[in-house]
DNA sequence: TCTGGGGTCCTAGGACCC
DNA sequence: TCTGGGGTCCTAGGACCC
């Protein structure tokens, strides 16, 4: 028997946060929006019934949104993160070892815990948690991960497991199994769904008893591996330290449509500016540089065009004057005049730590520039993102993301902390 | 008029080398 | 007339996740 782990999901969890302050919002349909305001990305229960799903643009949602009175927010993502460093502290006993997967999802290693009864283990987490946080949890226990995601989902969808569903238990997991959609397993994403279906294979446990080599050939490497973590034999392990990270973004889609250069160059330049940020706050440098800008591919009857182009940065840099330097070089190359574009992004890849990075013999003064980019941080640290910029950020910035109802920052700002009044 | 952002992993295929 | 095989590295793109 291999050694249990849990999988612990907050439910609804942005509308969660969101009424943990604000108890207006308990009860009633709410929905939390993608940055950009542009669709539904959150929903709470009374949300959901009313048939609005993931993902659906809000502005087909207008009618029903009157109709219902239902609240609609921006997204707080300071504020979610912050509440998940207190549902982490809330299950911190609970677990030999933890990796949080999402910002909702956390993998719970049970080793040492077997003895006990593990579902009254789960259910004093679950209460532990709510406690703390006002989140409302579930909790899925198996031997793999796989089998805990699904048993997780069962534990969401089905009342009788009353929040906490165990896997280990091979009638529960048989059971739940024989009715589990293929297409709604960890890992199979639409087009596999569809391969997998034209073969007769529509539930979890028929894709469980599927011959591994059949599955191979199918999918990759990875449909086997899933099929083996149905079985019961794990493939991947719960990770105690998170792995280096290999690649970072920032890309936004744009306020305002963009069709010069220079509008799509300002913001480039804010993203390679927060780029640089980013990943000076975690101590890395990058060796290659993507910049990317496309069209709306929501409207295919338009013309459509994606510019695209890698540059390699020598020496590796987390300096945001190189970034942009070398963000500019792409989008000139892949700049096509005569189109409407809606996104841009820069992305890096390749990270190393800074302190490993390798030594060329042509680097400049780079003990002056990381000077410059520590004051950089700090001013826009203390005094707010985008006090110091470059020029060709420009200073209108129409390009920008709409937000249009954030809650406030109740948690990480002193002055929008809440009050309350006896 | 208005459809998110940020990740990971894998594979195929080309370039290059001996 | 005859025209290799196998390895590595890199990149683009697909699929999937929350």
């Amino acid at each position: 028997m291999t050694a249990p782990i849990a999988l612990i999901d907050c439910n609804n969890y942005y509308v969660s946060c969101e009424r943990a302050f604000d108890a207006s919002l308990v009860g009633v349909p709410v929905i939390v929006l993608s940055n950009n305001d542009g669709c539904a990305i959150a929903r709470s229960q009374e949300a959901k019934a009313l048939g609005i799903k993931m993902g659906d643009p809000i502005h087909h949602l207008r009618d029903k949104v009157r109709a219902h009175g239902i609240r609609v927010l921006s997204s707080n993502y300071t504020l979610y993160g912050d509440m998940q460093r207190r549902v982490l502290a809330a299950c911190e006993a609970f677990a030999r070892d933890v990796e949080i997967y999402s910002i909702d999802e956390t993998f719970l290693d049970l080793t040492g815990f077997e003895d006990r009864d593990l579902v009254a283990h789960a259910r004093a987490m679950r209460d532990q948690v709510l406690r703390w946080t006002t989140i409302p949890t579930c909790v899925g226990i198996a031997g793999t991960k796989t089998l805990a995601k699904l048993a997780n989902a069962a534990a969401k969808k089905d009342s009788r497991f009353d929040g906490v569903a165990d896997f280990r238990d091979d009638a529960v997991r048989h059971d739940v199994m024989r009715a589990f959609p293929v297409g709604d397993i960890w890992g199979v994403g639409g087009a596999t769904a569809r391969k997998l279906i034209a073969l007769g294979i529509t539930t979890a446990g028929e894709l469980r008893d599927m011959p591994m080599k059949q599955a191979k050939g199918l999918g990759t490497v990875v449909l086997e591996r899933l099929v083996a973590e149905l079985r019961g034999v794990p493939s991947a392990a719960v990770e105690m330290v998170a792995p280096q990270r290999r690649g970072m973004a920032v890309t936004r889609s744009f306020g305002t449509p963009v069709l010069t250069f220079d509008r799509l160059m300002g913001a480039l330049t804010e993203y390679a500016m927060r780029a640089g940020e980013k990943l000076r706050s975690h101590g890395l440098v990058a060796s290659r540089l993507t910049a990317f800008f496309h069209t709306n591919s929501n409207k295919p009857e338009r013309p459509q065009y994606t510019g695209s182009r890698t540059v390699t940065l020598h020496p590796m840099t987390s300096d945001s004057l190189e970034l942009i330097a070398a963000a500019r070089k792409a989008a000139e190359r892949a700049w096509r005049e005569g189109y409407v574009y809606t996104k841009a992004g820069v992305l890096l890849d390749d990270l190393v730590a800074a302190d490993m990075r390798p030594r060329t013999l042509f680097e400049g003064d780079t003990e002056k520039r990381a000077r410059l980019m520590g004051a950089l941080d700090e001013i826009n640290g203390k005094f707010g993102k985008w006090t110091a910029v470059t020029a060709s950020q420009g200073f209108k910035r129409e390009w920008k993301l709409r937000s249009e109802m954030r809650s406030p920052a109740w948690t990480t700002r002193i002055d929008e902390v809440p009050t309350v009044r006896a």
